[in-house]
DNA sequence: GCAAAGAAGTTGCGTTCTACAACCACCGGC
DNA sequence: GCCGGTGGTTGTAGAACGCAACTTCTTTGC
């Protein structure tokens, strides 16, 4: 009567084994995420990398949507705001629909930076993953945007 | 005459994709890390609680092995070691083949209060995942071992 | 054996990031 | 026009991390 093999018959050892890999993720990640922000602009914080990633995928967006989305605080987002500025990464513009609301857009300068820096990390990237496939590297995207989708959901519905 | 389909020719999206996943999905594990870690006992660090994990995993082992595969300093090692046995979770001796290195093991205590996380987290996490089947949370805890271990590869031979 | 080189751990210090709170400016509904 | 709610700014305290100096012990070379 089960719905075919669904996550309710788990194996413990599997629950063990995401969390135990994702911690090991985080604690390796984070030195990367630091180089890469300074190699884009000296004094980057790392938050400053990552909304200046999600500008580079929206276009353009509110300075509280970005905060949201990539979990940041208020106070933590105005101050890289701020410092984004200073560095000519991003422009600053007030919404017109609400005098509250910032929008933020990359730069030229910024959109430079960024795509020179990903070009660097690309080619990196190829001699690391020189013995994966492209459908193996797609399956492990799509599963991870997949569950960052579910957790995010989840989330959300406890609010 | 390439090798069939390596990431050789890989989608430079599909790279975005995987460093913008990882960075929102470390931003989003990083404060779950930090409630499991006070869940386990208040004031215990998310290191600590990545000392805990590994020592369930091993069994036992010497300060120094640990601390290289999370990636900690020497000082962050050795307070959270102190702060791990001031709580009485890991047992600390002296490895008899080596009078400098320390020997860590999981006390009785930290045994259970792992195993009563671990327990409660396999519950929240069950109605989290309702919607994946087995085969593709096993896929992508599978992915995410084998990228820790291929990018792991890849620092030790540039060490 | 003994001296030098090096590894394991401890401790102190400075930096960085974050979370919390108080505050101002602006939108919305009544 | 007043009021609750939201976006943003600033200040502050706290935690965690990396770096470096120092001690103790092992190992290598002579």
């Amino acid at each position: 009567m089960s719905a075919a093999a669904t996550v309710a018959d788990l194996d413990p050892v599997v629950l063990g084994d995401l969390e135990h890999e994702l911690w090991l993720l985080l604690r390796r990640v984070r030195r990367n995420v630091a180089e890469r922000a300074q190699a884009v602009e000296p004094g980057l914080t790392a938050l400053g990398y990552g909304v200046l990633d999600q500008l580079l995928r929206d276009g353009s967006g509110r300075a509280a949507d970005i905060g949201c989305t990539v979990g940041a605080d208020k106070g933590a987002m105005s101050r890289t705001v701020h410092q984004l500025v200073d560095l000519g990464l991003v422009e600053r513009t007030v919404d017109p629909e609400d005098a509250r609301a910032l929008v933020l857009s990359l730069s030229e300068h910024g959109r430079d930076r960024m795509r020179e820096v990903t070009e660097h990390r690309r080619a990196r990237f190829l001699g690391l993953m020189s013995g994966w496939t492209n459908a193996e590297l797609s399956d492990l995207v799509a599963g991870l945007t997949r569950y960052n989708a579910t957790v995010e959901a989840a989330v959300a519905s406890a609010d």
